[in-house]
DNA sequence: CCCTGTGAATAGCTTCACAGCC
DNA sequence: GGCTGTGAAGCTATTCACAGGG
């Protein structure tokens, strides 16, 4: 099994084009379709930023490591750009990806229509369940992991989706790792490890609405005048707050909360 | 409709903890889970952060912001840091959700495990479809879109999950709030407009495989010895490159490519 | 005068390297 | 000796603000 390394430099701007960018113009790219489907031809910087979500220094910022599209006083030509960016993306071509894993979520990824819209195109659905084999998903027949290797040469695919259980995913990420995948997309709960010149990103559904709670514990926090301080939805009823703290280690009582007012250590049972 | 500000500072370090942290702790929290049912009492930094897949020195110095719960020459205690990182991520106290939009997606959300062992509970399933109505899914009934507005205040939740399709996401989105939600966590392709004090989280499905793609795409381009250049997976059929770009608009001819080598123009139909 | 493109300034994040404590 | 906690350095990203072309 591989030992893991997936750190690249960080921002390894694979041709001067930085990673923040990089993940932005997909953003753009939805905003720039919207506008050609209604046939708009022209946008200025401030107009595509906000259909973006993104603001506009920004956005000119990200377009100048594309070279210079734009008009100056005028703005920047919706169809040109949706192809400069496509084609900077590698989505002027066909991808083929394999999804791993036809669970809830498997199956709700084979039925995304975001894929086929931008360049992907479901190559095959793979899941280890024997009774699955054959039937169709989203129209495209499920085949048994057994297959997975054979599925991935013989239609040269290099993108693979895990969408397996946690225990299964490192498994199926070094069988197709060793088949010839070169970027795995993983919606699996774990680390993958991979050697050296496989991309993964991961889309942990848990883990974004980890953030929102950290955030949303926050504001209950202010509105009562206090620091952090914890709280349920909009306060109706008192959810279970969960069992007090595990004991410190011996010695980790020597803590420091770094600011005073909170010290941070028993759950001081939420007010009402 | 609300007129979308969403762009807090960035780094608007909820109490000085950075996002870049609050963003890892999840990571850090669902290493740890796993060492504590293992009843590993103890960690390093080191192993903690290879188990997370970071590395050493940016995990000491995230629990840096949060106190300081390690011991010298010793490492950190596990159960000790799993109640700690939960509490400051406002996961020991029980989160209502509702998920709106009961597709493939939101009955895969629905199913998913992830959330009721991190202090989530679905607290009800919303879908515009009345056939849907009732129906059980992850053994919640589905309820109606009429009753968004009951069934947030009656729970008192405050954060909801949309899964809907891309149109009807800011609409349900803006009754969310209007309903007292607080913190969405969004699944559809839209950029969604939120007064002043709701937080929202995107995950978009297909961005991530975008960006994938132009990874994929430069060491397609590497391995031929060129810069970028494009084509398909493994290179044993020719995709279908798309068709050629738009013109350029009358001007903006002036393009000027960032490197020589790639004149970043026409899609030069790809190699075998 | 409008809007792009971009140096310069600022802010934030990561990594280094080592002091300090066990 | 081992490992944490953290200033300081280095790097990336964002924002500012304005020069410069249409």
């Amino acid at each position: 099994m591989a030992t893991g390394r997936n750190h690249r430099p960080a921002t390894s701007r694979s041709r001067g084009i930085p990673e923040a960018t990089v993940a932005r113009l997909p953003l753009y790219l939805r905003a720039l379709t919207a506008l050609s489907e209604r046939s708009v031809p022209t946008v200025s910087s401030e107009e595509l930023a906000s259909a973006a979500g993104v603001n506009s220094a920004k956005l000119r910022k990200d377009f100048s490591y594309l070279g210079s599209y734009g008009t100056r006083g005028v703005g920047y030509d919706v169809e040109y750009l949706v192809y400069q960016i496509s084609r900077e993306l590698g989505l002027t071509q066909d991808w083929p990806v394999v999804i791993v894993g036809i669970g809830n979520l498997g199956a709700a990824l084979a039925n995304y229509g975001g894929f086929a819209s931008r360049g992907f195109r479901v190559a095959a659905l793979i899941d280890a369940d024997p009774s699955l084999a054959g039937k169709p998903v989203a129209g495209i027949p499920v085949q048994h992991t057994d297959e997975l290797e054979k599925i991935i040469s013989d239609n040269g695919v290099s993108i693979g989706v895990i969408a397996t259980p946690a225990g299964a995913a490192q498994q199926v990420c070094d069988r197709l790792v060793a088949a010839g995948i070169t970027s795995i997309l993983n919606f699996a709960p774990t680390v993958l490890s991979v050697p050296e010149g496989v991309d993964v990103r991961k889309v942990d559904l848990s883990i974004e609405l980890q953030i929102l709670a950290f955030h949303e514990q926050r504001k209950a926090g202010e509105d009562l005048g206090g620091p952090p301080g914890r709280r349920p939805g909009e306060g109706v009823h008192p959810e279970t707050d969960t069992a007090p703290p595990a004991a410190p280690p011996a010695a980790a009582v020597t803590k420091r909360p770094p600011e005073p007012g909170n010290d941070g250590d028993l759950p001081a049972v939420m007010p009402a």
